[in-house]
RNA sequence: CGGGAUGUAGCGCAGCCUGGUUAGCGCGUUUGACUGGGGGUCAAAAGGUCGGAGGUUCAAAUCCUCUCAUCCCGACCA
């Protein structure tokens, strides 16, 4: 790492290692350089920052918009479930029984060694939710009698925990934060339709907001979520070309309300199981678009989710321009603010700390601001000012009212870019394979360049399959929703009649 | 939960194999001067019980045991 190389032809990056070089230590740094979040003293669980959490909040507004777009609404149940309510549903028991946390008692008492001890047994344990479905199910098999009460639409905001034996800073955490929703219907076409509605929702945020192109698909079998009839999925590419799960949603059947008898009477007078659904994203969507949009100096956000679209940095040279100097910068910040941009103000910073320039200028270059305005004597003078793109890292002079009048199209020409860019990098490394050499070819160990997704044939639920991509390390990740309903012929046992799915590393 | 690596100042590291005076370096921080459209320059300074607990030894960052944590690779999952 070069400290400084004359006329700017320095190869310098903000972060290091690049990600070429070690892509999941990049990550690391990352988020450190831009001040996202920290490990905790508990093992497994971060704590967020101001400038992560920012982020996470402008997705939670976005969201929780499209929610209630689709006529959901907000409510909030408990984090501690007893444990029995986690033993109705066989599957569901299966697939978390081994990582949950589990309460057993109510107080501390003085141990005899100056510590403390439980004391207070619990006559039932409690575990930590790691998900709603039982708990919110209890509640909606009283809250539901008639045909009239359905459909009920609840999201909630939550943090859940799973006992996780490898976690990543957002990727995969003990303890999170997401949104579950659980909805209750008369018919399963209603119920159907609800699962992928909100699978659609999903996508439009990941692509409109996030700037992440997904793919939405169904998973397998085996890839489903513990107890559901059917999991859909979007899946993103990130940048090292491994897929990452960004979202789900479960249509339940009626398996959660056969466990919990959430019954209703239907117009016929008949008792009837109602047809329930969850979906849900978490915070792991921040590690996501850390991933996908970040280079080599940090931090890059699409507009949509950056805390700040604009940070003005003023220059002053001489004290006696100061006052000049950030009265401008004052009223530039008002003028922008005095625009919306998707639906909110645009969101802009003076940073007028005593720093030194480029100091300052790539303490925001690592956080990802979209914009970096700068602002000295010359640009008073001329009317104009400096503006650096962070995606492109392209600087340029303009007019300031040109820069004012135009903001909102440079914001979403921005996001578009991002877009674009992610595209095109899955586009670039997505290849239909119809042979196992080829298979073998693509995902081979030797080239570290080689793979990305592969779009096969394969016979579901044949272990042929599974045990040939476990050699490669690669997994279904689904079958793509608007893939042909053609048939093929399996790339691995040769039969026919085989459906398309994704093939991927992931993580 | 298995395999591997690492834990020394805010960050990044050296020192450990071959124990021995006040534990170093780069960046950052503080102060002063000079600078000023760019991750400055010069000078000075502050900052560490070497992850934790035991042990071996006259003597431990260094050797041994245990433990905790982080990271990577697996298995498992958002």
């Amino acid at each position: 790492m070069s400290r400084k190389l004359p006329m700017g032809k320095q190869h310098r990056t903000a972060i290091s290692p690049t990600r070429t070089e070690d892509y999941p230590q990049w990550y690391q740094q990352v988020i450190k350089a831009a001040d996202l979040a920290e490990v905790s003293p508990v093992r497994g669980c971060m704590v967020i920052k101001p400038w992560g959490w920012s982020i996470w909040e402008n997705m939670q507004q976005v969201l929780d918009g499209m929610f209630k777009d689709t006529g959901h609404v907000n409510a909030y149940f408990p984090l501690f479930i007893p444990m029995s309510f986690l033993e109705k549903e066989a599957e569901h028991v299966d697939g978390f029984a081994k990582e949950c946390a589990v309460v057993t008692h109510h107080r501390l008492e003085p141990g005899p060694d100056g510590g403390l001890v439980p004391a207070g047994p619990l006559e039932e344990p409690l575990i930590v939710r790691p998900t709603s479905e039982t708990i919110i199910g209890s509640m909606y098999a009283r809250w539901v009698q008639s045909y009239r009460d359905l459909p009920i639409k609840i999201n909630q905001w939550a943090n859940v925990v799973r006992w996780e034996m490898r976690t990543r800073m957002f990727l995969r955490t003990a303890e999170f934060l997401w949104q579950e929703g659980h909805t209750c219907h008369a018919t399963k076409e209603e119920a159907l339709e609800e699962t992928r509605l909100m699978l659609d929702v999903y996508a439009d945020f990941a692509e409109n907001t996030m700037a992440m192109p997904v793919i939405k698909g169904e998973k397998t079998v085996d890839e489903r979520f513990p107890g559901a009839v059917s999991t859909l999925t979007i899946e993103a590419m990130i940048q090292d070309r491994k897929a990452l799960q960004a979202g789900t949603s479960h249509f339940l059947g009626q398996n959660f309300s056969r466990a919990q008898e959430i019954v209703f009477q239907d117009q016929q007078g008949q008792q009837q199981f109602a047809w329930t659904t969850s979906w849900g994203v978490s915070t792991r969507l921040v590690g996501a678009l850390i991933m996908t949009h970040s280079d080599d100096d940090g931090l890059v956000l699409p507009p949509r989710l950056a805390p700040k679209q604009v940070v003005i940095l003023p220059i002053i040279k001489e004290d006696d321009t100061r006052q000049s100097i950030l009265e401008y910068c004052e009223s530039l910040k008002q003028d922008l603010e005095s625009r919306y941009y998707a639906d909110g103000k645009i969101r802009v910073m003076i940073d007028d700390r005593e720093m030194r320039g480029g100091e300052k200028k790539w303490y925001h270059v690592k956080r990802g601001v979209p914009l970096r305005v700068e602002v000295g004597p010359r640009d008073i003078e001329n009317n104009q000012v400096y503006v650096g793109r962070r995606d492109t890292g392209e600087n340029q002079s303009i007019g300031r009212d040109e820069f004012v009048q135009g903001i909102v199209e440079t914001l979403e020409q921005f996001q578009q870019a991002l877009f674009d860019r992610a595209l095109k990098l899955r586009e670039d490394n997505t290849k239909e394979i119809n042979s196992l050499e080829e298979f073998e070819e693509y995902f081979s160990e030797k080239d570290e360049q080689q793979g990305g997704f592969a779009i096969c044939y394969f016979q579901e639920g044949d272990q042929q399959v599974l045990d040939k991509i476990a050699e490669y390390k690669v997994t279904i990740r689904c079958m793509p929703l608007d893939s042909n309903d053609q048939e093929g012929t399996c790339v691995f046992t040769g039969q026919s009649g085989a459906r398309q799915a994704i093939f991927a590393r992931s993580y």
